[in-house]
This record gives structure tokens, sequence and C-alpha cells, in this order.
RNA sequence: GCGGGCGUGGUGGAACUGGUAGACACGCCGGCCUUAGGAGCCGGUGGGCGAAAGCCCUUGGGGGUUCGAGUCCCUCCGCCCGCACCA
């Protein structure tokens, strides 16, 4: 018999070669808009094509092809595509460094991806590949700025914008990252007063919450959004300005501390402080303490511990409920972005407001007591539940929670404030001072304001310019021929929005666009969206769970208000994968442990180390990169291989549907027997994400196939081999291939999911446990269809269990029919 | 501080609904084959006692529920992630 070699570097191209030549993966949209066979989306995260793909992306794409895989041999149609999310600040920057055009560096990397892609054997669907830079995409894009615009949700604001001084852009409150650092480049964030882009995603507050009941997402990717969210109860009170007339509305979520309340407190960027402060003793202060502020960084504001500061504003505003003046600060624990940006303090019931009173020498003041009989430390700050105390003689004695209602009742009646609900969420700043960008398809007219371009127009395509360097206002305004246009309306002169969008507003529709990738009508047609979306399982990193996750619900919803969607949830399923790490760090080139996947690939080729990545645990947690554990799999697969070549070679000629036989014994019927289990293993285990366990499963009937080589009829061996190649092919797709053609003269792909035999998962006999007092005595063997009294029997008479039981009376028998059966004894 | 997750051999991990803890793999030890092996094959491998049969211990610590707990409950310790002056 010849010497049967592994040689990954002869199978996997052989095999993609047949998949590229053939078309196999790509799926065509059904006329009728479904109805068919059923269908499936599987999605991984498109990529982001900066340099050469890591090994996150081999994870990633390799846990979506073995769903798509899966799903494709369950029977169904399978929509399984790839693009590149292209525009982005990484590609400028290069651009600011080496002069080379964006559009250049970013053809590069696409495609070396695309390369990799194919080396990998990944199955996609090439025909609807798209990237977010091309005009043909982005038109889209702008033509749903423009329905957005249309509908109140696009809108241009005055705001206080954080501003990254080093990328020279405005940012969105989730690209600042807790430190208040620019997400990108660590840069600190600034604050300043720009005219900027906002989709208004606060309209959604409420159903982006609610709605994440009903769709399978991990956890705690839920929790993240509910908590970005941020919904609170509460009441909105209106607390006056007598002086100057001016009615100032706070909210808080405690309307049953209202009697506590002494003082009153604005954030520094609130519009009326300077205004309030205007003409009195402390104005200069003011002026100071504003100006100090607005200069300070997130980091060192946002930081909880440091002693709270602020300064009279010289004035004071009617408490509603009880007509007391509270004099008015300036203080920098009040923040603009949430709420109304000003507060009724009330220090005996908030530790901030305690931490200030105490600071300023102000009067605190309790309302709330504990129960009686509680054993809740009455120490102030009080901040737990109790009754009220001092209020009013209508609420006194109240236990708290039901005095919300009935005080928030009552200011409504009196028209001095109202139930409210606040939100975390703000709006969404999409406006970049940037080059590498959407344009936004806006213009800008003396008589006409802000003219949307006919959509005729679309796409405005990114001008070329020579200078990408940032100067605080977008590259685009120096290409001067492009920004001078004439209205549409009046055709009079006009000039062009210069800003671009953020690239999140590309990726939250990109999957859309694959259900109907060549359309040049329009962004898509609705038949083909009905067909496949939403999407039944979306892949991706952790990363994204607040920012792209949230965008994109955004987008499905508001895009379904406007009719041109009938769902509202764009990812039915979510499966975020862990990151692969090397000496459990981070890899990264400063420090030097990182695995290249293509080098990888040269050494063992894509199959070990697509399956390895699976195998080495879970795919959702973070795991640790270990040569040693990937030779392991790369033996695996060397073994599969050869005994399967060996096996055909021994058969002759290959047998299409290859069998056991009829009424296997002995070890043929234990073969078979495991390969059964191995199927109905590998099958439960695709269906929950466990990988790990179904590779487990695929080697142990590896091993039995090896050890019964020699003892089992050939049919029988080819037909284990066979469907242990079979179960495999969703992991190692290129090895499975050629074992299983090798043996059966068949393509692995085309044929269905392998069925388990009900029949062989039973087994006539088993090993029962015998326990006594609930440890392990002995182990019988007993008939599957023994009844429990002969189950009892069995364990009774067991050797070892009568020498535990020792003449002791049996108080309880526990019988668990193919299980155990556990003696109690006293 | 709030919310979520986790803690199992020398290592990665398995044990899905409470029912034989440690599947599978790495590593290590021993053997076979070989001129040689960083190739391949076979065997062993949680700890302790024992010649063996077997017994005891063991899933971060302590307690509880149960015939039976890695799994459920309480409590403490440690680690990871998200949010955090959010009124």
């Amino acid at each position: 018999m010849a010497e049967q070699r592994y040689d990954p570097h002869e199978i996997e191209p052989r095999w993609q070669e047949v998949w590229a030549n053939e078309r196999t993966w790509e799926v065509g949209n059904d006329p009728e808009g479904g109805g068919g066979a059923p269908c499936s989306y599987v999605l991984e995260m498109l990529p982001y094509p900066s340099g050469e793909p890591h090994i996150g992306h081999l994870k990633c794409y390799s846990v979506g092809d073995a769903i798509a895989h899966f799903h494709r041999r369950l029977g169904r149609r399978v929509l399984h595509p790839m693009g590149y999310d292209a525009f982005g600040l990484p590609a400028e920057n290069h651009a600011i460094k080496t002069g080379e055009h964006p559009r250049d560096s970013t053809a590069t990397s696409i495609a070396s991806f695309q390369r990799q892609f194919h080396s990998w054997g990944i199955s996609i669907d090439w025909s609807r590949e798209i990237a977010t830079h091309e005009p043909s995409y982005y038109r889209w894009t702008q033509w749903i700025f423009l329905e957005l615009f249309r509908a109140g949700l696009a809108y241009r604001k005055e705001a206080a914008v954080k501003w990254c001084p080093h990328d020279q852009t405005v940012l969105a409150n989730e690209q600042v990252d807790a430190d208040g650092r620019c997400e990108r480049c660590g840069a600190l964030v600034e604050i300043r007063q720009l005219e900027q882009w906002f989709l208004r995603i606060t309209d959604y507050a409420e159903r982006l919450l609610g709605d994440l009941e009903g769709i399978d997402w991990p956890e705690h990717v839920k929790t993240m959004q509910r908590n970005w969210i941020g919904r609170s109860e509460g009441a909105e009170v209106t607390f006056r300005c007598e002086e100057l007339g001016i009615d100032y509305p706070v909210f808080t979520t405690r309307p049953d501390t209202l009697f506590g309340a002494t003082f009153f407190v604005m954030a520094p960027e609130h519009p009326d402080v300077l205004r309030l402060a205007e003409g009195t003793p402390n104005e200069m202060e003011v002026r100071q303490y504003v100006n100090r502020t607005l200069n300070e960084s997130n980091e060192e504001r946002g930081n909880a511990e440091k002693p709270k500061t602020g300064v009279p504003l010289g004035r004071t505003v009617t408490n509603p409920v009880n007509g007391e003046q509270l004099p008015m600060y300036v203080a920098d624990y009040v923040l603009m972005e949430y709420g109304t940006g000003a507060i009724m303090a009330v220090p005996a019931h908030d530790e901030r407001d305690f931490a200030f009173a105490a600071a300023f020498d102000l009067p605190v003041r309790s309302v709330i007591a504990p129960a009686p009989g509680s054993e809740a430390d009455p120490s102030l700050p009080f901040t737990g539940d109790g009754v009220l105390v001092d209020s009013h003689a209508d609420f006194d004695g109240m236990q708290n929670r039901a005095a919300i209602a009935a005080i928030v009742h009552w200011l409504d009646r009196e028209g001095k404030g109202h139930a409210s609900v606040n939100y975390r969420l703000r709006d969404w700043l999409v406006s970049r001072q940037r080059y590498w960008g959407c344009p936004i398809p806006v213009t800008y007219c003396e008589t006409c304001g802000i003219v949307p371009v006919p959509e005729a127009e679309l796409p405005v395509r990114l001008p070329d310019i020579d200078d990408y360097t940032p100067k605080g206002r977008s590259p685009l305004a120096a290409a001067e021929d492009w920004v001078r246009t004439t209205c549409a309306e009046c055709g009079g002169p006009a000039r062009r929005e210069t800003d671009t969008m953020d690239t999140f507003v590309d990726s939250s529709w990109y999957f859309l666009r694959y259900c109907d990738a060549s359309n040049h009508e329009a962004a898509w047609d609705p038949r083909p969206l009905r067909e496949w979306m939403p999407v039944d399982q979306y892949i991706g990193g952790v990363e994204h769970a607040i920012l792209h996750l949230m965008y994109a619900r955004f987008f499905c919803k508001a895009l379904a208000d406007l009719g041109h969607l009938d769902f509202q949830e764009p990812f039915s399923a979510l499966f975020t994968q862990g990151m692969v790490t090397k000496d459990g760090t981070k890899m990264s080139k400063s420090r030097g442990n990182v695995v290249s996947p293509a080098a990888l690939i040269e050494r063992v080729g894509s199959d070990t180390a697509r399956a390895y990545i699976l195998f080495v645990g879970p795919p959702d947690q973070d795991a640790d990169w270990s040569d040693e554990g990937m030779e392991g799999v790369h033996r695996f697969l060397s073994r599969l291989w050869r005994l399967a070549a060996e096996t055909a070679e021994r058969a002759g000629e290959p047998v299409p549907e290859p069998s056991a036989a009829a009424y296997p014994d002995g070890d043929d019927l234990a073969l078979v027997r495991k390969t059964h289990w191995a199927i109905e293993k590998v099958s439960g285990d695709l269906r929950r994400f466990a990988f790990n366990t179904a590779i487990a499963a695929v080697m142990e009937l590896l091993n039995d196939c090896s050890r019964l080589r020699d003892d089992v009829e050939l049919d029988t061996l080819r037909f284990s081999l066979a469907s242990g190649a079979s179960l495999l092919f969703p992991f190692a797709p290129h090895v499975c291939a050629d074992a299983y053609s090798l043996l059966t003269g068949q393509r692995v792909w085309e044929q269905p999911w392998p069925e388990a035999d009900e029949a062989m998962l039973e087994s006539d006999s088993y090993e029962l446990v015998c326990q006594v007092n609930g440890k392990v005595r002995d182990r019988v063997q007993a008939s599957a269809d023994a009844s429990s009294e002969t189950l009892g029997e069995l364990c009774r008479a067991a050797p070892n269990v009568k020498a535990h039981v020792n003449g002791r009376e049996i108080v309880k028998e526990i019988v668990v029919p193919g299980k155990l059966v556990n003696l109690v004894v006293r």
C-alpha cells in the first residue's frame, strides 16, 4: 500500500478552484420573494479594510462559515455575502502621512482581504460583494440620509460637541471613551460649540429599549444597550426665577424629596448661566468658573471623587411645592447633556448634593426617614426608602414610593410639573470634518437655506484633493470648484456641505444592500428583503455591542416608519465571538505577539487554522493561541485524511452512499453506534455554537475508527469515516471535501446533513451506576428494558454494594432508569 | 457605586434539563518502529494511602437545600467586562 501523506497545500487550492469556478456559494433571489425552500441569512460583521486580515477576522469568519454550511446542508437557501466598511480615519491618516490616496490604500487592503477569504475557503456569495466607499453604494447612503432629513430625523444644530484636537474632528458620544479620550487616537477630547448634523435616535429610545425583548441576543449585549439608553422615570418640575421671570424645569427621579430641596444648581454649559449672573456681584467669578470648567477635560471633570466646586449665581428660584426661595449655583457636577442641565438639590437624600452642601455650608433638610422598625441606617445622606416627614400635611407619613405618585399628581394639577421619562441616550452626531467619508448630500443657498441634492443628482461624488491634512474644517472645503454649485430650488449660487458622514452611517444599512446588491434603480427592492431579512444569524465582536448594533437597529426602525422596510429589527439572533489572545494578552505589533493568518496558512493550511481556532474553546469566550494546540488539530486532520485515503484505496471503487452492513454486530455495531452518537452530538452542538465539543466528538469517532480499522467490515469503516468527514466539513471544509470524495466519489456540500438513526442511539445494555448513600460503589451491566425493580435488584446484588450496605437497613431506593440506582441506608 | 459574566488537573477546556467530575486536546512519562527524528504508532497520566481489591480527598473558601450538588440557594474571597457626579 502506497504511503499516504496529508498535504493541505495540494488539497486546499484544488477545492477552492472548484468552488470559485462553479460559483458554488452564490444564491439567487427568489422572484416571488421567498416562499419556496426555507431561507437563511448568515452574516458576519463586514471587515474594515486596513492592512491585512488578522486572527480575529479568521475566528469571526470561521464561526460564520460553519453556521452557513450547516444551514445549507439542512436544506436551506443560505445568503452569506461579504463586503468592506471602506471609509474611515485610518486610510485618511495614512494618506496624510504618505500622500497615497485613501482609495488606493483601501483597494490594496481589500485585495488582500479577498485573497485571504479565498485561501481560507470561506463560502461567500461573491456576486453580492459591496464596498461602502464605492459611489454605487454611497449613492444610497446619501439617499437614506435625505429620507431621514425629509422626515425631520436628520437635522442641523449648534451644540457643545466633543472635538478631538488630534484628529481635528467632531466625535459622537459613543466614540469618546470613559477617560474622555478619543476612541481612535487617545487624545483628550475637548468641548466646542459648532453647528453639526445630528440624527434623531432619541425619538427611538423607547422602541430601541422595548424591542430588545423580542430578539435572541446575548444578555450582556442587551444589558449594555439598556444601560446606554439609560431610561429613568421621574418628573419634570418647574422652578421659577422671579427676578428674571424665567421658568427652569428640572428632571428628578425623586419628586418625593421636593420638600427637602435647599438649593438649585445649573451646569456650566447652561445657556442662561451668564445671563443670570449678569449684574450680580458674582458675575466675574461665574465667568471665570465657567471658562475654567469648559476647558477642563472630561477625564478631570468626570471624576466623582473630586471635591465639589461651584459658584453662587446671586439669584434664587421658587420651590413650586412650598414657595421657598432657593439660592442658585453653577457647578460642574451638573451635566448639560443629561436632563435639563439644571437640578434641584436635596442634600439630605443625594450623595452629590450632600457633598456640595457640605462644601458650601448649605442647609440640609431631611424629609424621608427610615420606616419605623426598619433597620436602615438613618444617617445622612439617606438614599433608601422610607416615609415622608416635615414635608406637607397631605404627604407626611406616606411611604415615599407612594408619595412620588401623589406629589406628581399634585404638581400636574397645579401646572407645576408632570411625570416624565428621561434617557441618557443623546442624538447621534454624524458630521465629520474629514475627507474619507460619504459626502453629506445637501447644499446651502443664501435664499433657500439648506437644500437637499435632488435624487437624480445622487451620488454627490467625493472629489479628488491634494491635501488631506485636517485644519479644523473638512479638507473638502479646499475643493472650491466642487463646493461651488447652484441651488436646486432657486438656481442661484449655493455651496455644498463639506462635512462627511460618520462611517457608522455606512455600516448601518449594508446588510440590506446585500439582498439586492446590484440594483441601480433603488437602494433595494422590497421583495428580496422580504425573502432574506431580518438576518437570521449575525456574528461579530462585542466591541460593537453599543455603537454599530444600536445604529443599525435605529436605521431599521426609522426606515420602517418611512415605509421602506416591513420589519423592526435587523438581527434576529446575535453571536459575539471572543478575542484571540497570545500569552494571555491582546495581540499587538508593539508586543510582537501577532499571529498572522497568512503565515499560519502557509505553514499548516487553512483547515487546521480554522478547526483549531474553533476547537480551542467556546467561541464566545476569549481564547489564547497555542502553536502546540494547533499541532494537535493538524495531527487529527492528518489522521482523518490518511485513514480515509487508505480506506478508499483498500476498498477500490468509491461508493456513493456509504452504509454499514444492514445488521452489524460486535465491533461493527459498536462503531456504527459511535457514528450515530457523533451525528447526534455534532448536530446538537452546532445548534448551540459548541464547536469545540463538536470537533471533539469527531475526534472520538476517528479514534474509534483507527482502533477498530482492522476489526470491522470495510463498509462499516467507510461509512463511519465518510460520516466523520461530513460532520467536520463545516469546520475544515477542504480536507473533508477531499476525504469524502475519496470514499464516496460525491461532493459533501451537496449531501444533506446526516441524520442519526434513533435505534442506533440506544444500546440494549448499559453500565448501571450503583450508589450507596450517594457514593458510587459499583457498576454493573443492565439491560436497557429492565424494570425499576430489576435495576434495584441488580444494584443490591452488586458485590461492592453488598459490602457497603453490610446488613444495614435500606430506607430508600432511588432508581433513575438508564443511569443509576442509589440506596439510602441507615 | 450600579449592571453583567466567570472561578474545574501541569495547560486549554468537557459535564446541555441536579445523576459515574475531568470528555477531547496539549504537555509530560514509558514503550514500539527507525541510521536518526521536532515523523508515525501503542500504553499511562487529578491528589493521597495501599502489593492489590479498594478506601479517602478533590470543581475559589464557608454554610444550606437534596437520596444525590461543579450545576440550585445564602455568604465571603478573587478575576474579567460594561456603565458611572445620569439628578
